[in-house]
DNA sequence: ATGCATGAGGC
DNA sequence: CCTCATGCATA
């Protein structure tokens, strides 16, 4: 088996989770609050204030379904089986993507002005060619950049259906502060304008219009702070949305958001509430806070798998001639690979979705200087905290 | 902070 | 099967 850490569910060999300082990360000054009680911890599966049950269930997945290769490795039954069942779902998303009203109107910017004390320039990938895969052979040398579809976020559309540029026309303000001019690219110059704005240089913003990018990289920024210096986890965060509105967030989306690693529309969605958090807590810095949360149901989760490094780099090799193969394609790759079709086919997902977030995964900024010119110029997203 | 995973909607 | 929002489990 690849996957060296054989852990597995430590719901049964977890007596007393022994709250360990709950590390608030690094660079917190003057944590005044001290809500001790509900410092739960993120590792522990069995914290049900509510319903209480101990979980003592022994679920894994596949404890006896080692197998090397070939065959389904997940039983296509996954409920019914022992533990297991279908326990209520808390009706969270579905709400909330209805009550937030549709935003969309995509972001423009003003004047790219940088005058921010921040200077943090960055930007997604610009819709620009699209459908257009260079195949460059270098192999893990990145090289090239293929540019994947951009935003188009419609109104009340679904990013699912943007496989072939509908060609409407409509302001997909594409969100590029510095497209490089050369060759004239695709769009000799884009960036339509909005009906309204740049007046006398005043434009309300901290609102729920529309946030733009560069909006959203200061409230998170903003956010963040404000979060660490009242003593907050993302964590605690994460419950406190759920006290506050029903739904409830790990400390996973928490710290995304926190560093834009979201699709912009994720982030237009959450801020909205965490902006909300913000006010709440500030205000009542100091008076407890309901404190309930629903529990989270065992699910039966199929053990992580780790995936070496040469491996993973052979799929990024893959990934750059192409981010989408098909189900054949996927095949022989796990076949090549020696991995699970599904695992493949999983990791494809997430890198295609990697690609899409606010901050790039490779690292690098498409749009930004990528020819050649490359100084020693780093320090983009410090890693602050 | 992130990697792999699950699932609900959509085609 | 994909996309997208989310999160357990980990490094």
């Amino acid at each position: 088996m690849a996957t060296a850490t054989s852990n597995h569910y430590s719901v049964l060999t977890t007596p007393s989770s022994a709250p360990p300082p709950h590390s608030e990360s690094g660079s917190m000054q003057q944590a005044a609050a001290y809500r001790d009680a509900h410092t739960l911890l993120q590792s522990d599966y069995g914290t049900l204030p509510g319903g209480g049950h101990p979980l003592s269930h022994a679920h894994q997945w596949i404890t006896a379904l080692s197998h090397s290769d070939s065959g389904a490795p997940w039983p296509s039954s996954p409920l019914g089986d022992q533990d297991v069942k279908p326990i209520l779902h808390d009706s969270d998303r579905e709400e909330l993507q209805n009550s937030s009203s549709l935003q969309q109107q995509q972001q423009r910017h003003p004047h790219l002005a940088h005058q921010q004390a921040h200077h943090d320039a960055r930007a997604w990938r610009t819709s620009t060619a699209t459908t257009h895969i260079s195949g460059m052979a270098t192999s893990e040398g990145q090289s090239l950049t293929y540019s994947q579809s951009g935003f188009a976020l419609m109104p009340g559309g679904e990013q699912g259906g943007m496989h072939h540029h509908p060609l409407r026309d409509e302001e997909h303000h594409s969100q590029s502060p510095h497209l490089s001019e050369h060759g004239g690219g695709p769009g000799a110059h884009h960036q339509s304008l909005s009906h309204h704005h740049q007046h006398g240089g005043h434009q309300d913003q901290s609102d729920e219009d529309t946030p733009t990018s560069d909006e959203l990289e200061q409230f998170a920024k903003q956010f963040k702070q404000r979060r660490i210096k009242l003593g907050f986890t993302q964590a605690d965060v994460g419950l406190a949305l759920g006290t506050l509105y029903g739904n409830v967030f790990s400390q996973t989306t928490i710290c995304r958001f926190e560093a834009l690693q979201l699709s912009f529309k994720n982030m237009c969605k959450l801020k909205p509430l965490l902006n909300k958090w913000l006010e709440e807590a500030d205000s009542t810095s100091g008076s407890p806070t309901s404190l309930d949360k629903i529990a989270a149901q065992g699910r039966k989760r199929k053990k992580r798998t780790s995936i070496e490094v040469g491996v993973k780099g052979a799929l990024e090799s893959h990934f750059l001639k192409c981010p989408k193969p098909g189900a054949a394609e996927i095949n022989s790759l796990a076949d090549s690979l020696q991995l699970e079709k599904e695992v493949v086919r999983v990791w494809f997902c997430n890198r295609r979705q990697k690609e899409k977030r606010m901050t790039p995964a490779g690292g690098q900024i498409a749009g930004e200087d990528m020819y050649g010119d490359t100084p020693p110029h780093h320090g983009g997203q410090t890693p602050v905290q």
